[in-house]
DNA sequence: GATGAATGAGTTTTCATTCAT
DNA sequence: TATGAATGAAAACTCATTCAT
């Protein structure tokens, strides 16, 4: 192994420690409230270290949706692609698929909306945006895709197979926000992963043909 | 009526005509793009006059979730007393009643989530928290009492009703925020309603007793 | 007098204090090195107020510039438009007008070769760099128009009038950056206004007409 | 050639590069704005390297201007040496000379006042602070030399050589500085060469005894 | 000798909030 | 009651410079 190699794996390793720190930090506190002090503290660096890796605070954040996205994504795949469940069993799927994105990562979705805001957008390399964009499509698709299958499988009433993975998805993001909503008053209380067996099992069960 | 009733009542209409361009101001900008300044000029008051009626920014903001929150009751009331409906058509109806909530305030929603922030929320007059703690939950009650019904009168089958309301919330807001994000990238899609929509039906039919 | 009235003379008055301040701390340390805090601490304010007044340091920079412009503007136009004076007599009296200048505004000149800067340009109103353009041109005009008439009047060799303004303009600006620099080594030592007496009266005889 | 004296050559060209390489990126941006991750860029090394060859910023950017000196006074020795030429034409003939300055690096006269300030040249090495003083004043007295000639010879008025060589100076870097300003508005135009010519030939007929 | 990586020390600017009038 | 004016407290970001390798 070549010194540059070690370099660049180091360089990867330190990367990926501000993200983490990042990661706590931001979830703790939201995009806005955090500091980039804050951050660097959590991460024992200065913060002038975490420019040389992060172009600002908003490419730091969206690095960190891009790796959630990414694990996302690969969650899906993985369901979608078992050849030992029907389309049923993966739409049951999707719960625990989406549950393991939410324990990976478990308050970033809550600032995702950050991310909406133009001006931030503006401000992140167009390579970000577009990445961001493909993923979260690819998402999409896959959970659209699961449901086409059911369709042609003759299990699922004819619907738009988009709309439903729209459903799916609206549904996660917004149980994901009750639930810290929730927590700010109970922090104990822990219902995210039932009602979204729920909320799953009743679109299974919406979308049977009689 | 009196000198002092009068008085109440320019001073409420000066809140309210303050909340309204808050609104403007808030749902263009977001919380923190949002300045005192900026909402102050709309209101064509001097900021300093802000303070005279509001305790400070957060406590403006709560202000407004929670007239969004009397509006978003008063829709379900509505919807939960009318005798004409089952509990079937009521369901279905949640996607009116909600629908409705989003076009009065379209990007209230986005923002709720900045009180959830702990700091936010000490910084706010008890009163108001715990204003919008009871409403919050007068509202998922409402839901969750449709259900209810469906189960008692043997329509639905027995699950868990405070669940399936936070299956309906969930759903909502979150495909609120799905629809502002997918603005961002085209303005003229406008997917929620219909999304909505079939979110409800197929609900109604999952609960279906066969 | 209004309240309004005295209103505005205050403001004015502060925004003068401002600019006397800014003048002092710009001329001992150039533009770069010279900080809000200081200039804030000079005109006895908090920085912030500083923006109150001037949207930002160059914005601050710039209108201490259009202040020496408009006074070596109205230098130029007393000497311009005096009838007892020659041709000859009005060349060598720009030594005296100019020097009034530098004394104005010792070390202003000095900076105001950071204005060239296109960026520093940019973040300037539109409104300020055509002022400054629309004086500089003024006060070189009411120069050429002095040659001009010494031509005219049959007193001067014929060349082209504004050319000699930016000999003039250029002999000055240059030697008053030459005196600031030999102050450093030297503090005692002016040699300004003779050295610019010497180049105005070697210039009228230069002009002279055999 | 020893192996030390062939370091020292490859040092030296090292120097000279990144002097090359700082000329460049200090003329297009101005000291401040100039950033020595840039110059090392320029000059393709890192940054570090560059103070193995100069203390610090300061110290780069003086180098530079001694550069200038070094080559202002050439040019005005070999003027001065020429036995083929009276006083008159040698005056004519520092246009050509300060011109040639100018096309050498045309800048960088556009910067020098940076290193007026006393805080700048404290930075300096005393050595360097020295040769810059030592080099100016030479380029001066060389000046100063050419119109004492012409009055020994009868052709010119008798006044201070001295303070003729500040007007001249003066009037060059004057101009070049106002050269540089109006660029910055019509990057086309092109005064500097002939309004020198017309100073310089005023200064003579100036001067001339009748 | 050369450098990649790290950082200390600033600086400008923004804004919610206060207070004398 | 209303407000013009003022400010304290931050926070993002920059860059010359250093040092272990």
């Amino acid at each position: 192994m070549g010194v540059s190699e070690r370099r660049q794996r180091e360089k990867r390793a330190r990367r990926t420690s501000i993200m983490d720190a990042a990661k706590r930090i931001f979830s703790a506190k939201g995009f806005n409230a955090a500091t980039m002090e804050e951050i660097a503290q959590a991460a024992e660096l200065s913060p002038a270290t975490l420019y040389l890796y992060f172009k600002n605070k908003n490419d730091l954040y969206a690095s960190l949706n891009l790796r959630m996205l990414e694990f996302l994504v690969k969650q899906l795949k993985e369901l979608a692609g078992r050849e030992d469940l029907g389309p049923r069993e993966k739409v049951r799927g999707f719960s625990d698929a989406l549950y393991g994105v939410y324990q990976e990562d478990p308050l970033i979705l809550f600032n995702v909306f950050h991310l909406q805001s133009t001006q931030t957008l503006k401000e992140l390399a167009a390579r970000t945006t577009a990445k961001i964009n493909q993923l979260s499509g690819q998402a999409l698709g896959l959970i659209a895709q699961v449901f086409r299958e059911g369709m042609e499988a003759g299990q699922f009433r004819q619907v738009h197979p988009m709309a439903m993975a729209d459903v799916v998805w609206g549904c996660f993001s917004g149980l994901v926000l009750w639930e810290d909503n929730k927590k700010l008053f109970d922090p104990k209380k822990q219902f995210l992963k039932p009602t979204l067996d729920l909320a799953m099992e009743t679109l299974v069960r919406g979308l049977a043909v009689e």
